[in-house]
DNA sequence: AGCACGCCGACT
DNA sequence: GTCGGCGTGCTC
């Protein structure tokens, strides 16, 4: 008797059914009965045996058809290995129910009307030869990584578009992700306009029956292009011959729901295993994927000098007044032509005690209080706690509070005083902006890469908040924002930056657009520190209803030490509270997550305690 | 004792 | 995800 590994896109083990027939059902999606009901499944392996350990099996209800390939079952497998969740998990993020409504019968609505005001996109010039290796390599159809480091973000969509006009008459598809929504239908819609009918959408913002008609149409038509977000990673595709990211050093391609996989690395493995190349674009490519690319992983491919790119001077932060003379000169001389003043936060500043020298913090978290001086309170960015201004010290009691750091309110506030003509506009940044004479000011958080070039000079203040982060990728992060800013600023401008430390061997490498001396710096800090892409982080959150002895606890971490022989930091947050987190390090990546997978079933065990896995996690608190 | 409710584990 | 088992606690 056939027997048949069976996957429910639930948080639930691989089961075994029988069924009469003895071909191989791998990839087909069946209807099989569990406890007293019947669900979908898909089928990811036949075999000879049934398991031991179990007395009845069930019969297969109903075989569907076939819709995956056994590369991308193998795929999947990978994705339960790597990122430590069941199976079920994965198979959810594959557009399953969509696919058993298309073999159900079962008919999708296409987009209303609802004609997008999203501009299409300009189609620029690309190298023509890193056009021709992308094509080789789509035709060829084998693995091979590209980490390609472009001029900006349009140049990515430019490509995209040039890949889509190429492809559409030649054998195989596309699928290109990209981080947001907007610029996902936007791309869509663009590719329509050239090629016609041979591509779908896929992003989360869309209806189930939106979905289904895209997926509908995959499985029907002649499809070449597959435009989506990150959880378009996992379309299942009959004839895949090319992956693209775009901005591939995004955190958005982190999800943060469980299973919190990586697009780039999933993307990558996926290549890997469905014999497919992969296109990594970045103006500001990760550490990790340079790291990659040293080792010989990755093909790298330097587009980033193509295009001109602004002036990069870097100032020292004066200690009695927000701007540099220079910057303040650069910034009068050039309001007319467009200037946009740039601060870590809103705001007014920070506070601190002029006795004591501590920064206000926040009572809950610790983290620092953001003051607001027109509608006078504080405010706790980390928590969204809102507090009265204190008047005198927390921590020692003294009367005297001053100002520390520049928020956006404050700078807005000096400018006024300083820049007294009444013809210049001041206001606040928006990315739909027309109008960009005058002075705009904004936060670091609202730059984007896939902005376009309109000011004539930038001038970033406290700067030194990204280099003070308590976060390994601080640099990174800090190099990329500034990169994020250069797409607003015109070719021949210039962005003035200030730092208390103007010679820190960060700016040296910043401001001549040296990426290979920063990160050869970077790789050599993060080695002797012992972070990514040296060792893999792994953490384990446990969340516990009842109160654990703390003999229990250090029995759960010793079992932890015990079973992965990995560093182990922790416990992290409160261990009175019932969520607390471990983090494993090793330098012996695979192992690492073996021992883990072994792990996490002696844990799943115990009673009363609930437990989440994150490889790689963005975040290294609590 | 009898029943309602809620948590937790199993599901092939 | 969903069902049922079982423990807790309240009521007749």
């Amino acid at each position: 008797m056939p027997y048949y590994d069976v996957s429910i896109p639930l948080k639930l083990k691989i089961l075994t059914y029988y069924d009469e027939r003895d071909e191989d059902l791998t990839g087909y999606a069946v209807k099989v009965p569990l406890k007293n009901r019947l669900c979908y499944g898909i089928v990811i392996e036949k075999r000879k045996e049934k398991p031991e350990e179990v007395e009845s099996i069930k019969k297969i209800e109903k075989v569907l058809g076939w819709i995956y390939s056994k590369n991308f079952i193998d795929f999947l497998r990978w994705m339960s290995f790597y990122y430590i969740c069941e199976l079920g998990s994965i198979v959810r993020l594959t557009f399953f129910d969509e696919l058993i409504a298309f073999l159900e019968g079962k008919t999708g609505k296409p987009r209303g009307s609802k004609h997008s005001k999203n501009r299409l996109i300009e189609k620029i010039a690309v190298n023509e030869q890193t056009l021709a290796t992308i094509l080789e390599a789509f035709k060829i159809r084998d693995y091979r990584a590209f980490l390609l480091h472009t001029p900006n973000v349009s140049y990515e969509k430019s490509l995209f578009l040039h890949i889509a006009e190429m492809v559409s008459f030649m054998e195989g598809q596309v699928l290109f992700i990209l981080p947001e929504i907007r610029e996902v239908e936007s791309l869509y819609h663009s590719i329509v306009d050239r090629i016609g009918d041979k591509a779908v959408m896929l992003h989360s913002e869309m209806r189930t029956s939106e979905k289904l008609k895209s997926i509908e149409r995959l499985m029907k038509e002649n499809i070449k292009v597959i435009v989506g977000t990150r959880f378009a990673l996992f379309t299942p595709t009959k004839n895949l011959s090319l992956i693209a990211l775009s901005q591939e050093s995004s955190w958005l391609y982190k999800a943060e729901e469980a299973p919190r996989y990586h697009t780039r690395e999933s993307a990558i493995m996926r290549g890997f295993i469905e014999k497919c190349p992969v296109v990594l674009c970045d103006t500001m490519p990760s550490v990790s994927s340079f790291w990659n690319s040293t080792k010989g992983k990755f093909e790298y491919i330097d587009d980033f000098n193509r295009y001109p790119h602004p002036e990069i001077l870097i100032l020292k932060q004066p200690l009695s007044s927000i701007f540099h003379p220079e910057a303040l000169l650069n910034l009068k001389l050039n309001k007319k032509e467009g200037v946009i003043i740039v601060s870590p936060r809103t705001g007014f500043s920070l506070l601190r005690c002029s006795e004591c020298g501590e920064v206000i913090k926040c009572q809950g978290c610790g983290g620092s209080m953001l003051f607001h001086k027109e509608k006078n309170f504080t405010e706790c960015k980390r928590c969204n706690s809102t507090e009265k201004t204190p008047e005198f010290c927390p921590t020692c009691g003294g009367a005297e509070l001053h100002y520390v750091g520049t928020g956006t309110e404050r700078l807005l506030e000096e400018l006024k005083k300083t820049i007294s003509d009444s013809d210049v506009i001041l206001k606040d940044y928006s990315i739909d902006d027309e109008q960009i004479e005058g002075i705009s000011i904004t936060t670091s958080a609202k730059l984007k890469k896939s902005s376009v070039h309109i000011f004539k000079t930038a001038v970033f203040v406290d700067f030194d908040f990204f280099l003070s982060l308590p976060d390994y990728r601080a640099l990174e992060n800090a190099f990329s924002k500034v990169l994020s800013l250069c797409h607003l600023i015109r070719n021949d401008g210039n962005i003035t930056i200030q730092t208390r430390n103007p010679e820190n061997e960060f700016f040296r490498y910043l401001k001549s657009y040296d990426f290979k001396g920063f990160y050869h710096y970077e790789l050599k800090h993060r080695r002797e520190t012992l972070f990514p892409p040296f060792v893999r982080l792994i953490k384990i959150v446990l969340k516990t209803n009842k109160k654990n002895t703390t003999e229990k606890l250090d029995e759960i971490k010793n079992l932890i030490k015990e079973k992965t022989k990995a560093d182990l930091i922790g416990p992290l947050g409160n261990r009175d509270e019932s969520k607390f987190s471990y983090i494993l390090r090793s330098q012996n990546k695979k192992e690492l997550t073996e021992a883990v997978n072994n792990c996490i079933k002696w844990l799943r065990k115990m009673r009363g305690i609930e437990i989440v896995v994150e490889v790689d996690p963005a975040n290294l608190k609590q």
